[in-house]
DNA sequence: TCAGCTACTTGACTTAACAAAGTACTTGAT
DNA sequence: ATCAAGTACTTTGTTAAGTCAAGTAGCTGA
């Protein structure tokens, strides 16, 4: 099976959709790959999510801290700090945007598609 | 002022849009720019729609012909091939069901910003 | 002890947008 | 005749970010 969905169209929106899930709960990144699983990002990898979560960290958008657990390895639970809190509003509102004007040209009519070849 | 949109959310949708542009109406480099800019995406320039038309057209979705102009330089008329046809049609659809997902993820409720530091 | 799940890290690869510079053809003004 | 400005395409380098694959480690239960 095709991957759902062109890993390029995920480029920008991934680090929005973490920033949302953070905000909505603190979480860490085994955990976030598991959400994202359920929301219907079923091909996103751990190789993509964290890295993601460290950029996000690197870019003072999310704040982190160790919790040690009792079923494994210590976890990385992450939140947005409140520039992560700015990023998130502005930059789901700039995703709105394109989307919609995206989605208003894509569905615009075409003519029949001519038989190739004169 | 900064770009109306964020580089990297443009990623993959840029392709899509070209052809669906072309698709409605055969068309050149330069002129694709404009048309970009006519639906809102004023921030895409020349160096980004050119490379993009040629790995269109590198990956047989588009088909390209010479057509001198009285105004200027040659210009290089592309359409969609069938398999251009093909690829916006199942390109628009995941973008779509994409966009639809992380449009759902975006507008879901969070909590109250809490202040940061315990 | 060893398989399997949990959990994070790292590095090499690839795609694609951006930026900037360059080539070349046309028209029109000086 | 020259030169600027608009038209039109190409090319090269940079950067951002997702994918893949492998590796390290801790914990549990057979």
């Amino acid at each position: 099976m095709p991957p759902s969905h062109d890993p390029q169209l995920l480029k920008g929106v991934l680090s929005l959709v973490l920033l949302q899930l953070l905000a909505e709960r603190e979480s860490y990144g085994y955990e976030v790959v598991q959400r994202l699983h359920e929301v219907g990002l079923t091909d996103v990898l751990e190789g993509t999510v964290y890295p993601a979560l460290s950029r996000l960290e690197r870019e003072g958008r999310v704040s982190a801290r160790l919790v040690s657990s009792n079923s494994g390895p210590a976890r990385k639970y992450y939140r947005p700090t409140p520039a992560g809190y700015d990023a998130l509003t502005t930059g789901a509102a700039s995703w709105s945007s394109l989307a919609a004007l995206v989605e208003g040209v894509l569905t615009r009519p075409v003519p029949t598609e001519p038989l190739q070849g004169d």
